[in-house]
Formats: C-alpha cells, sequence, structure tokens
DNA sequence: CCGCATCCATTTTGATACTG
DNA sequence: CAGTATCAAAATGGATGCGG
C-alpha cells in the first residue's frame, strides 16, 4: 500500500469536484431553500426565482445522485413529489452556511474593491468567471 | 445593475455571485496555493499544475478586482510579480478550508451515492451539469 | 519572465414545446 | 404538476503566437 506515486493528488481532484458542485449556478439556493422543510417542484422553482424548468430539474438529480437530496413520490394526481435535504445536505448546509456569512460580511468589501479596479483599469466588468 | 422594479433578496444575489468565485476551477486552488508564501506567476503555475496561462491569469485578475489578491511588481530585469493573499484573501482561505474539509470527510459517503444512483439509474455519470 | 490577444472546442444554460 | 427533448446562445477553458 501506501502507493508513493507521485501522481496527482487524489484528494485535490475529489475536492474540486465537489466544490463545483457547490460552485454551480444553482445548487447551492436549492439546497439553501430546502434547508428548513421539503418542497415541491414548482414551489422550489417559484423560490429559487429565476431558474428555468430543465435547471431545476438537473440541479435535483444531480443534488439527488450525491446523496444531499431525496426525492419522495406521492402517486396522487395531480403528482406530488417532495424534496428533501438528507442528513448529508444539511451538514453540507451548515458549510454553506459559512461561506455565505463570509460572503455577505465582506460584501461592501468586495464590491468597493471591484468598483474601485473597474475604476482604476476603465474597462467595465470583464474579469473572470463571475 | 439594480433592478428596482423587483425586490430581489439582494443578498442571496450577492452571495451567488461571490459564491461563483470559490466556484469555480482555479480561483480555490490558487487562493490555497498562495495560502502559505507569496509566489510569482510561473512558480504558481507550476504549483497548481494543469491551469493554462490564459486561466491563471483571468483568475488571478478576477481574485485581484476582488481584493482578495494583490500584485507587486519588481522592476529588474527580467521582471518579478509577486502575488500575495490579502486579509480579505486571508480570511477567504479559512472558510474555504471548512469547505474543503467537508468534501473530504464526506468524500466516500458522495462517492459512494453516486455509484448506488449511476447504478439504479443504469445511466452513466450523466448528472447535473454543474 | 510576465501576460495579452486570437482562434477554436467543449460545456453550460435557457427558451420552447410536448408527454404522463 | 412533474419531467423530458431539442435547439440555439453564451460562457468557459485551452493552445499558440506576439510583445514588453
Amino acid at each position: 500500500m501506501t502507493p508513493s506515486h507521485i501522481h496527482v493528488p487524489t484528494d485535490c481532484r475529489t475536492v474540486t469536484e465537489i466544490l463545483s458542485r457547490v460552485g454551480d449556478k444553482w445548487s447551492v439556493q436549492v439546497v439553501v431553500q430546502l434547508g428548513g422543510e421539503p418542497k415541491r417542484f414548482n414551489e422550489l422553482r417559484r423560490d429559487v426565482g429565476g431558474i428555468s424548468q430543465r435547471m431545476l430539474t438537473l440541479t435535483l438529480r444531480g443534488l439527488e445522485r450525491d446523496g444531499l437530496v431525496t426525492r419522495k413520490i406521492y402517486p396522487t394526481i395531480p403528482p406530488r413529489v417532495e424534496y428533501r435535504l438528507t442528513e448529508l445536505g444539511c451538514s453540507l448546509l451548515n458549510t454553506v452556511r459559512a461561506l455565505g456569512s463570509w460572503a455577505i460580511e465582506n460584501r461592501d468589501h468586495i464590491l468597493e474593491a471591484r468598483r474601485r479596479f473597474d475604476e482604476a483599469t476603465g474597462h467595465g466588468p470583464g474579469a473572470d468567471g463571475a
């Protein structure tokens, strides 16, 4: 054991991969919305706001795949599907909230930095991914 | 910006926007690499590994714009440019590390959930497009 | 050594329409 | 109501060559 190969750090790759879920446009918002009560598809769609049906489906699938969310189907008419955070999902919610707090606390700081930067360069917002 | 006709939760929008910096493919890695010592461009490039010059430039610019990183130029020959985390950058590093810990702790859990999900659906990895 | 610009491929997202 | 399919647009990432 202990493959001393200097190969790629397995952990880093995985971490990055998992982080990318947090980084995508909607996952975090969905998780947060699911934080209190379980919700139904269109309920979630309303609450998140601005998300397309397609993206909500995709996001939910991804979350479900990672074991962060469970899907419960009630065979009623009309169909009712409820999404709920798993324990794992809840633990992520906590961590994500920390990040959210950081973002809120430093929002002004960052916005100010951006404004100054943009002003100094003359360019409009043309920076990286954000 | 700031569409005044809809009272979108200002915080959420901003938080999401800031989170997207954390979510992109490289920012986190660069921040982590800059965590200990300030580094030079190509030094950083080597340490991150797999990042293209373009992406490193873009990432660094974005980080600089947000006030997370500072760029210091030494007018020597050949030119020497050093990147260093700001205080704000350091505080982000801490938060990010928490998320990283979460990812590492739950890596197996998630990987297992994925495996099960993929098996159950028969589909290969075709879930959410992160 | 630093890093910008251009071209190109892949990935991601959104609009719309349709099914159970 | 919940979910899928298709299509086109946009953002993102990478390779390469040029200039300070």
